[in-house]
DNA sequence: CAAAAATATATCGTATACAAATATTGACGT
DNA sequence: ACGTCAATATTTGTATACGATATATTTTTG
């Protein structure tokens, strides 16, 4: 009766597919075909079919019938309701969590902040995991509630931020968000839950901000190829 | 290019199961083997996975390695989580219904009410159905918030917490339910948040105090035996 | 007679094969 | 030269087959 004496290959397919999303190496809208990932992870489509399954529902891909998955592309109107429902999920978290957070709880976010700071400041500014790092510190604060069906939901809309970000935002400047989970962390150790809340949604504020002003980088094929047309005509 | 020239059998079976554990059809922790459903529905194990799976994720049924799925059974604790995530959510959604409502979706939820009175008077009780309805009202409010992503969690945690009371209350009275609906409406035509979302709350408590007052009414076959040798002792 | 081992059965996990649907490409006619 | 139509080829949707594992039953042994 051990706990998992086979780690679930289709988890892994998983959580690969959706890091890869997320830090971008897999761009929105790209196709995901359930054969190409399946040699490649040395399955069969049944278990690239599973992963993708799980995905969809987080709203990591979409797919059309006999169309096949594809990364999501949330246009903005998605991108304002996960936004939206994110910051009612997570002034619930930050509201828990000064009620009642342990020493312990306290710590491992100051570690995470101080893993943050290690990836911005490090030698090669490693963009892709300082964008999944930054979403990793809000799902660790949902997880320190106890509630499992909060922290799963705080997980699910911050991959969806982390996509959207990486559509939306030329360059996750991060400089500014570390600082601000480190202001989030204070304010709970301080038991002020006004201003945890206050922050919490000035942070989401700029994250959304920086995510609507921008245009949408990744538009059609049409669109780039004019572009380039223009450039050799010039 | 039809909408849905196939109108996908997986939803089927999927919203099947799905009413048929809300409405207590399928106690918690009933076998669901995959060939039986299969059987049942006229298609392969293929399909009844899928819907297996998708309700895995909502937490209507649970799933462990070789021993196939059952019938979620809620711990005192998953309820208090879902009960909790609810309420934030709902908050959040009345909140919104209050800013911006159309005439006709007030009027889509009166309809509901109207629905709900029917059925609750109707010539025969029926509970289950009741249950079904009084949690649908809950998902048409969230809908009519436009916000999507909002919408299907409450549509999630509500489906638990239907599943929920039907573990831990003995009975649904919905008399008072139908009416606090009604009264939640009003305070939303009035543009009364703060009533509104009072009143939520208080619906919710009630809910969730039906189902937290009573024991789990289905404990471990230990425990059972233990109170009766202790009985048989005394 | 009780307890433990061994077998049998049922159910699940995965791979694969076949059918259906669609996008793309090439051919053809205007 | 361009638009339309048909054939091909790729990809998904579904079913089924096979192997693995847990549970139940039976048999054996102390």
């Amino acid at each position: 009766m051990s706990g998992n004496p086979v780690p679930k290959r289709s988890d892994t397919v998983y959580q690969s597919l959706r890091r890869a999303i997320i830090e971008q190496a897999l761009h929105p809208a790209m196709r995901l075909p359930e054969d190409t990932i399946g040699e490649q992870f040395g399955v069969s489509r049944t278990i690239v079919r599973q992963a993708l399954n799980r995905l969809q529902m987080e709203g990591l891909v979409e797919t059309r019938p006999h169309h096949g998955a594809h990364v999501a592309k949330p246009t903005l109107e998605e991108a304002r309701d996960v936004f939206e429902t994110r910051r009612c999920l997570e002034r619930e978290v930050v509201r828990k969590l000064v009620e009642r957070v342990s020493v312990n709880g306290l710590d491992a976010l100051d570690a995470h902040i101080a893993q943050e700071d290690r990836v911005r400041d490090g030698p090669r500014r490693d963009g892709p995991r300082s964008i999944r790092l930054a979403g990793e510190f809000h799902v660790v604060m949902a997880e320190l509630t106890g509630n499992k069906v909060l922290a799963r939901y705080v997980s699910e809309v911050v991959s969806r931020c982390s996509l959207i970000l990486a559509i939306y935002s030329q360059r996750h400047s991060s400089d500014c968000a570390v600082d601000e989970h480190r202001r989030i962390v204070q304010a709970i150790r301080d038991n002020d839950v006004a201003a945890a809340m206050q922050i919490m949604d000035a942070h989401l504020g700029a994250v959304e901000a920086r995510a609507a002003l921008v245009e949408d980088p990744s538009p059609d094929l049409k669109t780039v190829l004019n572009r380039y047309t223009e450039e050799s005509a010039r």
